[in-house]
DNA sequence: GACGATGTTGGCAC
DNA sequence: GGTGCCAACATCGT
């Protein structure tokens, strides 16, 4: 559910409110979120507020000492201000004025404290609003990968998940299993703008809402209600009017619109279907 | 009640 | 480097 339009709200909302503010106290409800010991974290003031990819990042300072919070909201994770806790609050950042809860059915988020920011975090690959059409268009290209799997590659492009690569797809009339290399540089700059101008409108929407997600103020997205594809399997394709399908890429459904995103003939693809919905070796014994 | 799907990443095998 | 498959977890729809 958070991806780069989501975490972005998130952000927004949390660094009108967080910076100057000073963590007294930390309560961990769900330790299985946690990495490392956020206890640390007690007695620093939060500096600022930011986000890399689907991660937010808290700059914290202690006395000229510095460290970061981190968080990665998995599928289900939220950041709430101004909220009670409930039987999903798996942590509470209790403040000089006011509390900070970590909320997380799934609990596949995580929180970490750390002095200096960890090598993972620092393999994240380039911010899809800062790369720039020709840099996008070059890497793109030099890539022998599906393009679905590649654009959701964090260490490739950062931010994106399965709803935006979805709809910028379409939105570039690119099949998600289309070959990166074998992408013409005119249809891959067409993707780069496509991804930008998705993401963009998604953030000045405040996100898509499928499930759980909320902004840092409970409010819900309304993107959801403006895609495409997303999910919209069998209804008419906002363009050519051909039912929406839904496939398996690489274990991920994936929506698109079997005519107007089509592999171009002559061009690499990757083996059919299969099946999709049937396959036979599969259903292991756990 | 059982099963399959759900936006996340990471680890393993090949 | 790239793909497939499984794992973590809880909820919801069929």
């Amino acid at each position: 559910m958070p991806e780069l339009p989501e975490v972005e709200t998130i952000v927004r909302g949390l660094a009108s409110r967080l910076p100057n503010r000073r963590i007294e106290r930390i309560e961990v409800f769900q330790p299985r979120v946690i990495i490392g010991d956020i206890q640390r974290a007690e007695g620093f003031t939060i500096a600022q507020v930011r986000r890399r990819g689907k991660f937010v990042l808290l700059d914290l300072e202690r006395g000229g000492r510095r460290g970061h919070l981190l968080a990665h909201l998995g599928m289900t994770g939220q950041l709430r201000l101004a909220a009670e806790p409930g039987p999903y609050t798996r942590v509470l950042f209790q403040l000089d004025k006011g509390a900070l809860l970590y909320n997380d059915v799934r609990q596949f988020g995580r929180l970490e404290f750390a002095e200096r920011l960890p090598a993972r975090f620092k393999r994240l690959g380039s911010e899809p609003l800062e790369i720039g059409e020709e840099e996008f268009v070059r890497r793109f290209r030099a890539r022998r990968a599906m393009v679905k799997p590649l654009l959701l590659n964090q260490a490739f492009l950062s931010g994106l998940g399965n709803i935006y690569v979805d709809e910028a797809l379409f939105r570039a009339r690119i099949h998600p299993r289309a070959l990166a290399n074998r992408i013409r540089p005119g249809r891959a700059a067409k993707l780069y703008r496509a991804i930008v101008r998705v993401l963009r409108e998604a953030i000045a929407h405040r996100g898509s809402s499928i499930s759980n997600y909320v902004g840092s103020d409970g409010r819900r997205g309304a993107f959801q209600h403006l895609h495409k594809v997303y999910r919209r399997t069998g209804l008419p394709c906002p363009v050519c009017g051909a039912a929406i399908r839904r496939i398996l890429v690489s274990q991920r459904g994936t929506h698109f619109c079997p005519r107007c995103q089509k592999i171009r003939s002559g061009a690499g693809r990757a083996p059919e279907p299969i099946g999709g919905t049937l396959g036979s070796a599969r259903r292991g014994a756990r």
